[in-house]
RNA sequence: GUGGCUAUGGUGAAGUGGUCAACACGGCGGAUUGUGGCUCCGUUAUUCGAGGGUUCGAGUCCCUCUAGUCACCCCA
Protein backbone atom coordinates (compact mmCIF):
# COMPACT_ATOMS: atom_id res chain seq x y z
CA UNK A 1 0.00 0.00 0.00
CA UNK A 2 2.44 2.43 0.74
CA UNK A 3 4.69 1.75 -1.96
CA UNK A 4 1.50 1.78 -4.56
CA UNK A 5 -0.12 4.74 -5.76
CA UNK A 6 -3.75 4.81 -5.67
CA UNK A 7 -5.74 3.27 -8.71
CA UNK A 8 -5.92 5.14 -11.49
CA UNK A 9 -3.37 7.37 -11.06
CA UNK A 10 -0.20 7.43 -12.88
CA UNK A 11 3.35 8.58 -12.26
CA UNK A 12 4.57 10.98 -14.86
CA UNK A 13 8.17 9.58 -14.82
CA UNK A 14 11.28 11.28 -16.08
CA UNK A 15 10.97 9.26 -19.26
CA UNK A 16 7.77 10.69 -20.56
CA UNK A 17 7.85 14.04 -18.26
CA UNK A 18 9.42 16.02 -20.99
CA UNK A 19 6.96 15.05 -23.38
CA UNK A 20 4.54 16.46 -21.47
CA UNK A 21 6.52 20.08 -21.27
CA UNK A 22 6.72 19.37 -25.48
CA UNK A 23 2.64 18.70 -25.40
CA UNK A 24 2.13 22.30 -22.88
CA UNK A 25 4.48 24.07 -24.79
CA UNK A 26 2.81 23.64 -28.36
CA UNK A 27 -0.42 24.64 -26.34
CA UNK A 28 0.63 27.65 -24.32
CA UNK A 29 1.99 28.45 -28.49
CA UNK A 30 -1.11 28.04 -30.27
CA UNK A 31 -3.48 29.06 -28.01
CA UNK A 32 -1.22 32.93 -27.39
CA UNK A 33 -1.57 32.59 -31.15
CA UNK A 34 -4.98 32.71 -30.81
CA UNK A 35 -5.15 34.90 -28.55
CA UNK A 36 -6.67 32.72 -25.64
CA UNK A 37 -5.25 33.42 -22.24
CA UNK A 38 -4.71 30.65 -19.43
CA UNK A 39 -6.64 30.27 -16.44
CA UNK A 40 -5.74 28.02 -13.75
CA UNK A 41 -8.50 27.45 -10.92
CA UNK A 42 -8.43 25.23 -8.11
CA UNK A 43 -8.55 21.56 -8.23
CA UNK A 44 -11.50 21.81 -5.94
CA UNK A 45 -14.68 23.59 -6.04
CA UNK A 46 -17.96 23.95 -3.86
CA UNK A 47 -19.51 20.23 -4.94
CA UNK A 48 -22.82 22.19 -5.68
CA UNK A 49 -21.01 24.07 -8.47
CA UNK A 50 -20.77 20.47 -10.71
CA UNK A 51 -24.32 19.77 -9.24
CA UNK A 52 -25.99 22.28 -10.89
CA UNK A 53 -23.45 22.61 -13.73
CA UNK A 54 -23.13 19.08 -15.10
CA UNK A 55 -26.38 18.09 -13.99
CA UNK A 56 -27.32 15.79 -11.36
CA UNK A 57 -28.93 13.31 -13.88
CA UNK A 58 -25.27 12.59 -15.16
CA UNK A 59 -23.24 9.39 -14.92
CA UNK A 60 -20.08 12.18 -13.80
CA UNK A 61 -22.54 13.71 -10.89
CA UNK A 62 -23.77 10.16 -9.93
CA UNK A 63 -21.42 8.16 -9.44
CA UNK A 64 -17.83 9.44 -10.30
CA UNK A 65 -17.27 12.62 -8.22
CA UNK A 66 -14.39 12.39 -6.00
CA UNK A 67 -16.34 14.21 -2.92
CA UNK A 68 -15.38 15.12 0.70
CA UNK A 69 -16.09 17.21 3.63
CA UNK A 70 -13.45 19.39 4.72
CA UNK A 71 -13.33 20.52 8.44
CA UNK A 72 -15.33 23.22 8.15
CA UNK A 73 -17.97 20.99 7.07
CA UNK A 74 -18.03 22.28 3.40
CA UNK A 75 -18.97 19.68 0.54
CA UNK A 76 -16.21 20.34 -1.82
CA UNK A 77 -15.30 18.17 -4.99
CA UNK A 78 -12.37 17.30 -6.79
CA UNK A 79 -13.23 18.44 -10.19
CA UNK A 80 -14.29 15.98 -12.79
CA UNK A 81 -14.16 18.68 -15.38
CA UNK A 82 -13.32 22.47 -15.70
CA UNK A 83 -16.21 24.16 -17.72
CA UNK A 84 -17.91 24.70 -14.39
CA UNK A 85 -15.06 26.00 -12.70
CA UNK A 86 -13.60 28.18 -15.50
CA UNK A 87 -17.73 29.81 -15.48
CA UNK A 88 -17.68 29.88 -12.00
CA UNK A 89 -14.34 32.20 -12.02
CA UNK A 90 -15.32 34.39 -14.89
CA UNK A 91 -18.46 35.41 -13.18
CA UNK A 92 -16.47 35.55 -9.66
CA UNK A 93 -14.32 37.81 -11.48
CA UNK A 94 -16.43 39.50 -13.64
CA UNK A 95 -13.67 38.62 -16.31
CA UNK A 96 -17.02 40.15 -18.89
CA UNK A 97 -15.99 43.52 -17.74
CA UNK A 98 -12.50 43.40 -19.47
CA UNK A 99 -12.64 40.41 -21.53
CA UNK A 100 -15.22 40.05 -24.73
CA UNK A 101 -15.52 37.54 -25.65
CA UNK A 102 -13.59 35.83 -22.87
CA UNK A 103 -10.84 33.58 -24.68
CA UNK A 104 -9.72 31.24 -22.11
CA UNK A 105 -7.54 28.00 -21.76
CA UNK A 106 -6.63 25.33 -19.14
CA UNK A 107 -4.67 22.37 -18.92
CA UNK A 108 -4.53 20.30 -15.18
CA UNK A 109 -5.38 17.34 -14.10
CA UNK A 110 -9.26 16.19 -13.48
CA UNK A 111 -10.64 13.37 -11.33
CA UNK A 112 -13.03 10.96 -11.87
CA UNK A 113 -14.54 7.57 -9.96
CA UNK A 114 -14.28 5.44 -12.92
CA UNK A 115 -12.71 1.75 -13.40
CA UNK A 116 -9.28 2.29 -15.06
CA UNK A 117 -8.30 0.99 -18.30
CA UNK A 118 -6.29 1.96 -21.15
CA UNK A 119 -6.88 5.64 -22.08
CA UNK A 120 -8.82 5.86 -18.83
CA UNK A 121 -7.67 7.26 -15.35
CA UNK A 122 -9.13 8.64 -12.07
CA UNK A 123 -7.12 11.50 -12.29
CA UNK A 124 -6.04 12.35 -16.44
CA UNK A 125 -5.46 15.93 -17.46
CA UNK A 126 -7.34 17.91 -19.69
CA UNK A 127 -6.46 20.53 -22.22
CA UNK A 128 -9.56 22.49 -22.62
CA UNK A 129 -10.52 25.90 -23.72
CA UNK A 130 -13.67 27.99 -23.30
CA UNK A 131 -14.80 31.49 -25.08
CA UNK A 132 -17.56 32.84 -23.66
CA UNK A 133 -19.77 35.86 -24.34
CA UNK A 134 -20.30 35.16 -28.25
CA UNK A 135 -23.09 33.35 -29.97
CA UNK A 136 -22.04 33.73 -33.21
CA UNK A 137 -21.07 30.35 -35.62
CA UNK A 138 -17.69 31.89 -36.16
CA UNK A 139 -16.58 31.27 -32.51
CA UNK A 140 -17.58 27.81 -32.68
CA UNK A 141 -15.72 27.44 -35.81
CA UNK A 142 -12.43 29.09 -34.29
CA UNK A 143 -12.98 26.61 -31.15
CA UNK A 144 -13.24 23.61 -33.18
CA UNK A 145 -10.30 24.67 -35.58
CA UNK A 146 -8.26 25.43 -32.36
CA UNK A 147 -8.50 21.86 -31.29
CA UNK A 148 -7.77 20.81 -35.12
CA UNK A 149 -5.00 22.52 -35.19
CA UNK A 150 -3.53 21.51 -31.77
CA UNK A 151 -3.60 17.73 -33.31
CA UNK A 152 -1.82 18.99 -36.31
CA UNK A 153 1.00 20.75 -34.57
CA UNK A 154 1.72 17.59 -33.11
CA UNK A 155 1.47 15.42 -36.27
CA UNK A 156 -1.45 13.67 -35.71
CA UNK A 157 -3.27 11.90 -38.95
CA UNK A 158 -6.41 9.72 -38.70
CA UNK A 159 -8.59 11.80 -36.76
CA UNK A 160 -12.15 12.59 -37.88
CA UNK A 161 -14.20 15.28 -36.47
CA UNK A 162 -18.20 14.79 -35.63
CA UNK A 163 -20.32 17.26 -35.14
CA UNK A 164 -23.97 17.56 -34.25
CA UNK A 165 -26.55 20.22 -33.13
CA UNK A 166 -28.40 19.38 -30.17
CA UNK A 167 -30.81 21.87 -30.03
CA UNK A 168 -31.88 24.63 -27.30
CA UNK A 169 -34.40 24.83 -24.80
CA UNK A 170 -36.97 25.67 -27.61
CA UNK A 171 -36.29 22.80 -29.94
CA UNK A 172 -35.33 20.09 -27.89
CA UNK A 173 -38.44 19.42 -25.76
CA UNK A 174 -40.41 19.52 -28.82
CA UNK A 175 -37.80 16.64 -30.42
CA UNK A 176 -37.72 14.69 -26.75
CA UNK A 177 -41.62 14.23 -27.20
CA UNK A 178 -40.92 12.95 -30.69
CA UNK A 179 -38.38 10.59 -29.60
CA UNK A 180 -40.44 9.24 -26.22
CA UNK A 181 -43.00 8.80 -28.79
CA UNK A 182 -40.87 6.69 -31.29
CA UNK A 183 -40.00 4.50 -28.97
CA UNK A 184 -42.66 4.24 -26.52
CA UNK A 185 -44.05 0.74 -27.83
CA UNK A 186 -40.57 -0.75 -28.56
CA UNK A 187 -39.45 0.16 -24.99
CA UNK A 188 -39.90 -3.22 -23.16
CA UNK A 189 -37.39 -4.88 -26.20
CA UNK A 190 -34.87 -2.13 -25.00
CA UNK A 191 -32.05 -2.62 -22.93
CA UNK A 192 -31.49 -2.51 -19.68
CA UNK A 193 -30.00 0.81 -20.00
CA UNK A 194 -32.10 1.81 -22.60
CA UNK A 195 -35.01 1.95 -20.73
CA UNK A 196 -33.72 4.21 -17.96
CA UNK A 197 -32.35 6.49 -20.86
CA UNK A 198 -36.19 6.59 -21.75
CA UNK A 199 -37.12 9.31 -18.87
CA UNK A 200 -33.86 10.78 -18.32
CA UNK A 201 -32.48 10.80 -21.30
CA UNK A 202 -33.76 9.64 -24.56
CA UNK A 203 -31.06 11.02 -27.01
CA UNK A 204 -28.95 8.98 -25.44
CA UNK A 205 -30.98 6.03 -26.85
CA UNK A 206 -29.47 6.52 -29.95
CA UNK A 207 -25.86 5.91 -29.20
CA UNK A 208 -26.49 2.81 -26.92
CA UNK A 209 -24.22 0.31 -29.04
CA UNK A 210 -26.14 -2.63 -27.97
CA UNK A 211 -27.24 -4.28 -31.54
CA UNK A 212 -30.26 -4.98 -30.68
CA UNK A 213 -30.81 -0.99 -29.56
CA UNK A 214 -29.32 -0.28 -32.70
CA UNK A 215 -31.63 -1.87 -34.83
CA UNK A 216 -34.72 -0.52 -33.13
CA UNK A 217 -33.88 2.70 -33.08
CA UNK A 218 -33.38 2.87 -36.85
CA UNK A 219 -35.98 5.10 -38.66
CA UNK A 220 -35.80 7.03 -35.14
CA UNK A 221 -36.35 11.11 -35.60
CA UNK A 222 -33.36 12.81 -35.75
CA UNK A 223 -32.72 16.29 -33.58
CA UNK A 224 -30.97 17.45 -36.44
CA UNK A 225 -34.26 17.32 -38.45
CA UNK A 226 -36.38 19.01 -35.80
CA UNK A 227 -33.99 21.90 -34.85
CA UNK A 228 -35.76 25.45 -34.58
CA UNK A 229 -34.80 28.19 -37.68
CA UNK A 230 -32.79 29.71 -35.01
CA UNK A 231 -30.65 26.50 -34.06
CA UNK A 232 -30.81 25.42 -38.07
CA UNK A 233 -28.98 28.43 -39.41
CA UNK A 234 -26.09 28.26 -36.91
CA UNK A 235 -25.71 24.95 -37.71
CA UNK A 236 -25.66 25.73 -41.42
CA UNK A 237 -23.57 28.48 -41.25
CA UNK A 238 -20.65 26.67 -38.73
CA UNK A 239 -20.77 23.81 -41.92
CA UNK A 240 -20.03 27.18 -44.17
CA UNK A 241 -16.99 28.26 -42.05
CA UNK A 242 -15.62 24.58 -42.12
CA UNK A 243 -16.14 24.42 -46.22
CA UNK A 244 -14.65 27.66 -46.86
CA UNK A 245 -11.60 26.38 -44.67
CA UNK A 246 -11.37 23.03 -46.14
CA UNK A 247 -11.92 21.36 -42.59
CA UNK A 248 -12.97 17.85 -43.21
CA UNK A 249 -16.28 17.20 -41.20
CA UNK A 250 -18.69 14.25 -40.81
CA UNK A 251 -22.19 14.98 -39.75
CA UNK A 252 -22.95 12.17 -36.88
CA UNK A 253 -26.91 12.63 -36.32
CA UNK A 254 -26.64 10.49 -33.03
CA UNK A 255 -24.02 12.62 -31.59
CA UNK A 256 -24.79 13.18 -28.32
CA UNK A 257 -23.02 14.39 -25.07
CA UNK A 258 -23.10 13.68 -21.80
CA UNK A 259 -22.99 16.83 -19.52
CA UNK A 260 -26.46 18.68 -19.03
CA UNK A 261 -24.81 21.93 -20.21
CA UNK A 262 -24.48 21.54 -23.52
CA UNK A 263 -26.54 23.64 -26.77
CA UNK A 264 -26.80 23.98 -30.36
CA UNK A 265 -23.14 22.61 -31.62
CA UNK A 266 -22.13 19.41 -30.38
CA UNK A 267 -18.82 17.91 -31.62
CA UNK A 268 -15.97 15.14 -31.19
CA UNK A 269 -12.99 13.84 -32.48
CA UNK A 270 -11.84 10.57 -32.31
CA UNK A 271 -8.26 8.74 -32.86
CA UNK A 272 -10.07 5.13 -33.84
CA UNK A 273 -6.83 3.38 -33.03
CA UNK A 274 -7.65 3.74 -29.14
CA UNK A 275 -10.03 1.13 -29.13
CA UNK A 276 -12.84 1.90 -26.99
CA UNK A 277 -12.02 5.26 -25.38
CA UNK A 278 -11.31 6.88 -28.68
CA UNK A 279 -12.29 10.11 -28.15
CA UNK A 280 -9.77 12.05 -27.83
CA UNK A 281 -11.76 15.42 -27.48
CA UNK A 282 -15.08 16.21 -26.94
CA UNK A 283 -16.60 19.90 -26.24
CA UNK A 284 -19.55 21.79 -27.27
CA UNK A 285 -21.69 24.86 -27.02
CA UNK A 286 -23.21 25.87 -23.54
CA UNK A 287 -25.35 29.01 -23.57
CA UNK A 288 -27.46 28.26 -20.83
CA UNK A 289 -24.70 27.18 -18.18
CA UNK A 290 -23.62 30.99 -17.31
CA UNK A 291 -27.69 31.84 -16.36
CA UNK A 292 -27.67 28.27 -14.55
CA UNK A 293 -24.70 29.00 -12.50
CA UNK A 294 -26.25 32.64 -11.42
CA UNK A 295 -24.79 34.94 -14.14
CA UNK A 296 -26.86 36.80 -16.79
CA UNK A 297 -27.55 34.84 -19.97
CA UNK A 298 -24.21 34.35 -21.95
CA UNK A 299 -23.75 32.33 -24.89
CA UNK A 300 -20.15 29.81 -24.58
CA UNK A 301 -19.10 27.54 -26.33
CA UNK A 302 -15.82 25.03 -25.79
CA UNK A 303 -13.99 21.90 -25.83
CA UNK A 304 -11.48 19.55 -23.91
CA UNK A 305 -8.72 17.31 -25.09
CA UNK A 306 -7.78 14.03 -23.06
CA UNK A 307 -4.03 14.51 -23.06
CA UNK A 308 -3.53 10.97 -21.54
CA UNK A 309 -5.25 9.89 -24.60
CA UNK A 310 -3.21 12.47 -26.72
CA UNK A 311 -0.43 10.48 -25.60
CA UNK A 312 -1.70 7.02 -26.66
CA UNK A 313 -2.05 8.04 -30.17
CA UNK A 314 1.51 9.92 -30.79
CA UNK A 315 3.15 7.22 -29.13
CA UNK A 316 0.94 4.61 -31.99
CA UNK A 317 2.30 7.12 -34.27
CA UNK A 318 5.66 7.17 -32.88
CA UNK A 319 5.36 10.70 -32.94
CA UNK A 320 6.95 11.53 -29.48
CA UNK A 321 9.88 13.91 -30.13
CA UNK A 322 13.16 12.74 -29.03
CA UNK A 323 14.47 13.11 -25.13
CA UNK A 324 17.31 15.28 -24.88
CA UNK A 325 19.55 15.43 -21.28
CA UNK A 326 22.29 16.03 -22.96
CA UNK A 327 25.20 18.51 -20.42
CA UNK A 328 27.73 20.48 -21.61
CA UNK A 329 30.45 19.37 -19.39
CA UNK A 330 30.78 16.94 -16.39
CA UNK A 331 33.27 17.39 -13.91
CA UNK A 332 35.40 14.44 -12.81
CA UNK A 333 37.33 15.04 -9.26
CA UNK A 334 40.03 12.34 -8.07
CA UNK A 335 40.02 12.75 -3.88
CA UNK A 336 38.99 14.97 -1.32
CA UNK A 337 40.32 18.18 -2.13
CA UNK A 338 39.58 17.97 -5.64
CA UNK A 339 35.84 17.49 -4.64
CA UNK A 340 35.81 21.09 -3.41
CA UNK A 341 37.34 22.32 -6.39
CA UNK A 342 34.64 20.09 -8.27
CA UNK A 343 31.92 21.52 -6.19
CA UNK A 344 33.06 25.07 -6.79
CA UNK A 345 33.10 24.76 -10.69
CA UNK A 346 29.94 23.00 -11.16
CA UNK A 347 28.86 25.82 -9.25
CA UNK A 348 30.06 28.39 -11.44
CA UNK A 349 28.96 27.45 -14.02
CA UNK A 350 25.50 26.37 -13.64
CA UNK A 351 25.44 30.44 -12.67
CA UNK A 352 26.44 30.48 -16.17
CA UNK A 353 23.83 28.76 -17.00
CA UNK A 354 25.97 26.22 -18.42
CA UNK A 355 24.94 22.74 -18.06
CA UNK A 356 27.35 20.35 -15.58
CA UNK A 357 27.12 17.40 -13.98
CA UNK A 358 29.57 15.78 -11.08
CA UNK A 359 30.11 12.71 -9.08
CA UNK A 360 28.71 12.36 -5.58
CA UNK A 361 29.34 8.50 -5.12
CA UNK A 362 33.33 8.73 -4.99
CA UNK A 363 33.48 6.61 -8.22
CA UNK A 364 36.68 5.56 -9.83
CA UNK A 365 37.78 7.91 -12.91
CA UNK A 366 36.81 5.39 -15.07
CA UNK A 367 33.48 5.07 -13.51
CA UNK A 368 32.91 8.72 -13.80
CA UNK A 369 34.02 8.82 -17.70
CA UNK A 370 31.12 5.90 -18.17
CA UNK A 371 28.45 7.93 -16.16
CA UNK A 372 29.97 11.25 -18.46
CA UNK A 373 29.40 9.10 -21.18
CA UNK A 374 25.85 8.32 -20.39
CA UNK A 375 24.69 11.63 -19.40
CA UNK A 376 26.36 12.47 -23.37
CA UNK A 377 28.52 14.93 -21.58
CA UNK A 378 30.23 17.46 -24.24
CA UNK A 379 33.05 17.77 -22.18
CA UNK A 380 34.93 16.26 -19.12
CA UNK A 381 36.96 18.18 -16.87
CA UNK A 382 39.40 16.08 -14.76
CA UNK A 383 40.50 17.49 -11.80
CA UNK A 384 43.45 15.12 -10.50
CA UNK A 385 46.17 15.96 -7.96
CA UNK A 386 48.40 17.36 -10.72
CA UNK A 387 45.85 19.33 -12.00
CA UNK A 388 45.10 20.42 -8.61
CA UNK A 389 48.51 22.40 -8.03
CA UNK A 390 48.49 23.65 -11.15
CA UNK A 391 44.94 25.21 -10.47
CA UNK A 392 43.80 23.65 -13.77
CA UNK A 393 41.70 20.95 -15.25
CA UNK A 394 41.98 18.28 -18.28
CA UNK A 395 39.50 19.39 -20.18
CA UNK A 396 38.63 16.28 -22.80
CA UNK A 397 36.17 16.64 -25.55
CA UNK A 398 34.46 13.39 -25.93
CA UNK A 399 33.57 13.64 -28.97
CA UNK A 400 37.15 13.87 -30.66
CA UNK A 401 39.04 12.73 -27.44
CA UNK A 402 41.10 15.42 -27.72
CA UNK A 403 42.24 16.71 -24.27
CA UNK A 404 43.89 19.74 -23.15
CA UNK A 405 45.15 21.64 -19.61
CA UNK A 406 43.05 24.40 -18.99
CA UNK A 407 43.21 26.99 -16.23
CA UNK A 408 40.24 26.99 -13.72
CA UNK A 409 39.85 30.30 -14.42
CA UNK A 410 39.18 30.22 -17.87
CA UNK A 411 37.23 27.24 -17.90
CA UNK A 412 34.07 29.09 -18.42
CA UNK A 413 35.02 31.82 -20.86
CA UNK A 414 36.52 28.25 -22.44
CA UNK A 415 33.40 26.33 -23.02
CA UNK A 416 31.33 29.85 -24.01
CA UNK A 417 34.04 30.24 -26.70
CA UNK A 418 33.68 26.32 -27.69
CA UNK A 419 30.18 26.86 -28.26
CA UNK A 420 30.83 30.12 -30.58
CA UNK A 421 32.89 28.45 -32.27
CA UNK A 422 30.41 25.77 -33.12
CA UNK A 423 28.23 28.39 -34.07
CA UNK A 424 30.54 29.89 -36.67
CA UNK A 425 31.16 26.41 -38.10
C1' G B 1 -20.59 -1.07 -11.19
C1' U B 2 -20.42 -6.13 -14.54
C1' G B 3 -17.60 -9.89 -17.29
C1' G B 4 -12.96 -12.19 -19.71
C1' C B 5 -7.57 -12.55 -19.47
C1' U B 6 -3.01 -11.72 -16.76
C1' A B 7 0.56 -11.04 -12.35
C1' U B 8 8.19 -14.18 -11.79
C1' G B 9 14.54 -9.31 -10.41
C1' G B 10 15.28 -2.30 -12.46
C1' U B 11 13.33 -4.06 -17.62
C1' G B 12 11.95 -8.09 -21.33
C1' A B 13 11.01 -12.75 -20.00
C1' A B 14 11.96 -18.99 -19.45
C1' G B 15 10.29 -22.14 -15.91
C1' U B 16 4.42 -28.91 -18.03
C1' G B 17 4.34 -30.45 -8.39
C1' G B 18 10.24 -32.41 -6.66
C1' U B 19 18.34 -30.70 -7.41
C1' C B 20 21.24 -23.76 -5.96
C1' A B 21 14.49 -19.93 -10.09
C1' A B 22 17.16 -20.18 -17.21
C1' C B 23 18.52 -16.47 -20.67
C1' A B 24 18.86 -11.30 -22.52
C1' C B 25 19.14 -6.05 -21.46
C1' G B 26 20.32 -2.70 -17.69
C1' G B 27 23.21 -1.65 -13.01
C1' C B 28 27.72 -2.25 -10.27
C1' G B 29 33.00 -3.83 -10.19
C1' G B 30 37.23 -5.33 -12.96
C1' A B 31 40.79 -6.43 -17.60
C1' U B 32 48.33 -3.33 -13.86
C1' U B 33 49.54 2.76 -12.13
C1' G B 34 44.24 8.83 -13.32
C1' U B 35 40.24 8.34 -18.80
C1' G B 36 34.15 6.75 -21.60
C1' G B 37 31.70 4.71 -25.99
C1' C B 38 33.50 -1.67 -28.68
C1' U B 39 35.06 -6.43 -26.49
C1' C B 40 35.94 -9.84 -22.44
C1' C B 41 35.39 -11.42 -17.11
C1' G B 42 32.87 -11.25 -12.40
C1' U B 43 28.54 -9.76 -9.81
C1' U B 44 23.38 -8.59 -9.63
C1' A B 45 15.59 -12.44 -7.18
C1' U B 46 16.87 -16.39 0.81
C1' U B 47 12.37 -15.61 -3.97
C1' C B 48 8.06 -15.93 -7.82
C1' G B 49 1.52 -9.46 -6.67
C1' A B 50 -0.69 -10.22 -1.16
C1' G B 51 -3.01 -13.64 2.18
C1' G B 52 -4.97 -18.38 3.04
C1' G B 53 -5.53 -23.71 1.59
C1' U B 54 -4.41 -28.81 -0.91
C1' U B 55 0.19 -31.87 -0.79
C1' C B 56 5.61 -35.54 2.01
C1' G B 57 6.78 -31.32 -1.35
C1' A B 58 3.92 -25.37 -5.01
C1' G B 59 6.46 -20.12 -8.93
C1' U B 60 3.69 -24.30 -10.84
C1' C B 61 -3.19 -26.88 -8.23
C1' C B 62 -7.62 -24.36 -5.37
C1' C B 63 -9.90 -19.95 -2.83
C1' U B 64 -9.97 -14.75 -1.41
C1' C B 65 -8.02 -10.04 -2.04
C1' U B 66 -5.14 -6.40 -4.73
C1' A B 67 -3.38 -4.51 -9.25
C1' G B 68 -2.91 -4.36 -14.58
C1' U B 69 -5.37 -5.22 -19.16
C1' C B 70 -9.48 -5.79 -22.64
C1' A B 71 -14.76 -5.47 -23.34
C1' C B 72 -19.50 -3.45 -21.37
C1' C B 73 -20.62 1.30 -19.34
C1' C B 74 -19.06 6.24 -19.41
C1' C B 75 -16.24 9.93 -21.32
C1' A B 76 -11.50 13.31 -22.46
Amino acid sequence: MLTTGPRGTKDILPDISYSWRYIENIIHELCQQAAYQEIRTPIFEHTELFLRGIGETTDIVEKEMYTFTDLGQRSLTLRPENTAAVVRSYLENKLYATLNPAKLYYIGPMFRYDRPQAGRYRQFHQFGVEAIGAKDPSIDAEIISLAIQFFQRLGLNDLTLQINSVGCPVCRPIYREKLQAFFKDKLPSLCKDCQSRYERNPMRLLDCKNEKCQELSQGAPHIIDCLCEECNDHFEKLQGFFKAANIDFIINKRLVRGLDYYTKTAFEIEYKPLGAQSAVCGGGRYDGLIEQCGGQATPAIGFAIGLERTFLALEKQNLLPPKDDSIKIFIAPIGEKAKEVAFRLVYELRSAHISAETDYLDRSIKAQMKSANRYQAEYVAIIGEDELLNNQVMLKNMKTSEQELVSIDDLKNKLVDKAGEKKND
